[in-house]
DNA sequence: ACGGTTCATCGAACCGGTTCGAGGCTAAGG
DNA sequence: CCTTAGCCTCGAACCGGTTCGATGAACCGT
């Protein structure tokens, strides 16, 4: 493979000669800078980049923290992360994909072996123990996931807050008066999925608030479990109108349980749900939803992480929390409830 | 950060041996390497890792070329990554994960900088427009997925002949003789998929030979067109007893449809698909199905790259190809046809 | 007591880039 | 014609590891 030595031996010049004219950090007489591009067309020459590493301690290269936890959706974690590295190749950088279980032995090795130039952490859990090695490393780092502590990281997340709420205010605008929400497995809050309970938090203050009748519950993360769970709910409410689903294998098993129980969406209940759309594309789930928006917050986290690698965010800058406000997509799952309707018609 | 520099120094010794009293490459007195570790312990020294790839020619990372195609089955692509980073990380390795739409072009990055001392292709097509930079990069690649060529590259991948074959072996043991196969959507086909042809291909063949009535199609991959694709297929064919799967939407769509249609399983029609176990559980579908068994693949092939990275594989050895034998996954929705239970009953 | 091994350690070179300071050349100005 | 400034280019050092050959000390047998 052919090195700077050899394209500078082509061109005929001498080594750092040929780096400037590559990089343009001095002036190089047009001439020169020809027979340099020139040399390398030739040579087939691409920086080797452990050695330009080595000089400038930069990697190009992203440290992306996966966590898979059990009982959780997994496939959604996909849409994140592709949005991640198509977003890191834009502007520039490869990634590197960590699953390993023990995320904070990797982030150690990674982040002193100097192999990435900055971390991208998903799924971060309330008090993430991930937090206090990011903090701690060189390398500046962005999150996926709001924690319990925010400092010296840049946090890009969905607001479950105003997800809780804005659910259950669709709901009450369209004259709902008791709700049933169905929250992903405890497991999953346990283990620190803390927008769980942000959601589900926000929700039952706000029908408090407006007098409505909200019934949380857990439910399981997949088939038949959930189905299930889901007839319990429905069983123990018989007189709940509205139904909200954090949970995407509630949503996936919805409609083959709703067709059971004989109930027509929105004349016999309404339902909102809250998952990416691109899950709802693919099993064309029927009900209005507010998107996880994976693909957007992961492209956002990576603008923001290569801003900072990259110095043109000043260094004593504030870290940012960027909340993404959440907005229902509408797919006509959602009415006045019966009584309403049977008052009115 | 410290340097290997500062390890010898601190344990008041040279750079050199103190990189021998770590590599344990030439003998090292025992005092004084439990010097050194005490120092490296110390310092919490990590070797950098472009200088070592520097020094030694080696990443120890290898480069993850996924390849997303539209219409296709996201999702089923994340086990196969799993199984490969898990199985590198095992390895000692990380996974640089690519999902640039320009294969080639990353390819020949990876290659060229020397980022990456080994490469695993995901999604193969038939004529892989990636497999001639991989032939010519240093270094070695496996594939997973079956292309047309296979020379200079370790190939695995479930055998789909094979497949084809047993799904209409089954069928034909059980008494079926008419029977709907349902493949992905011609647009994979068309793009290189050859998987799908090769199993249908098989499946047509075993069928003349057995003289069972075969009729394929493709089918879309997403609702709700699989929906009334599938409908449509069991409309141009009431006779047809049995349901051949190989397309994920399909499988995802095909409960909600036998529900509609007031079709049970197995007794009104038997069904076998092929898709991953784990989405099988996710949506807990209810049909015999042959695994993908992407996680096993993902893991063998980075055996083989790594063992062929680190020189296990004698230099001239032949390149293997791989498929592994397609098993059927017993969940009950097989049964013989209705005539024949009628006739014995 | 002495030459020949063996063993542990050291110094220097190298991997392939980047970057700083120095110096040569040309052109402008007195 | 000589000085000075400015523009390009070069050589050398450095980043942080690994590895080869050399060196010196300890140990062996005779």
């Amino acid at each position: 493979m052919a090195t700077i030595g050899d394209v500078a031996r082509v061109a005929g010049v001498s080594r750092s000669t040929a780096s400037y004219a590559l990089s343009g950090k001095r002036a190089i007489t047009p001439a020169v800078r020809a027979k340099v591009e020139e040399a390398v067309r030739e040579l087939g020459y691409t920086p080797n980049a452990g050695a330009r590493a080595l000089a400038t301690s930069q990697t190009r290269v992203l440290g992306l923290l996966a966590r898979f936890l059990e009982d959780e959706f997994a496939p959604a974690m996909l849409q994140y992360i592709l949005g991640v590295t198509d977003e890191a190749r834009r502007l520039g950088y490869d990634t590197l994909l960590v699953s390993e279980e023990d995320g904070v032995r990797a982030l150690q090795r990674l982040a002193n072996s100097r192999m990435v130039d900055g971390f991208v952490l998903l799924n971060v859990a309330e008090r993430d123990d991930r937090l206090g090695v990011l903090r701690e490393a060189r390398q500046p780092g962005v999150l996926v996931g709001l924690p319990e502590r925010t400092s010296g990281v840049d946090v890009f997340d969905l607001d479950f807050v105003a997800t809780g709420r804005l659910m259950v205010d669709r709901m009450h605008e369209l004259g709902h008066h008791e709700l049933i929400l169905v929250s992903q497995p405890e497991h999953v809050v346990e283990r620190g999925g803390a927008y769980v309970w942000r959601l589900a938090n926000a929700a039952r203050e706000r029908a408090a608030q407006l007098g409505i009748g909200l019934h949380t519950y857990f439910g399981s993360s997949s088939q038949p479990s959930i189905g299930q769970d889901l007839n319990g709910f429905l069983d123990a409410h018989p007189t709940a109108t509205g139904l909200l689903l954090n949970n995407e294998a509630a949503a996936a098993a919805l409609p083959s349980v709703l067709a059971a129980r004989g109930l027509r969406i929105p004349e016999d209940i309404s339902v909102i749900g809250r998952y990416s759309d691109d899950f709802a594309r693919t099993f064309s789930l029927p009900f209005s939803s507010i998107d996880s928006a994976a693909d957007e917050l992961g492209r956002a986290a990576v603008q923001q992480l290569v801003a900072r690698i990259e110095g043109r965010i000043a260094a004593g800058a504030p870290n940012i929390v960027h909340l993404i406000s959440p907005e229902i997509h509408e797919r006509g799952s959602t009415a006045a409830p019966r009584e309403i309707l049977d008052q009115s018609g």
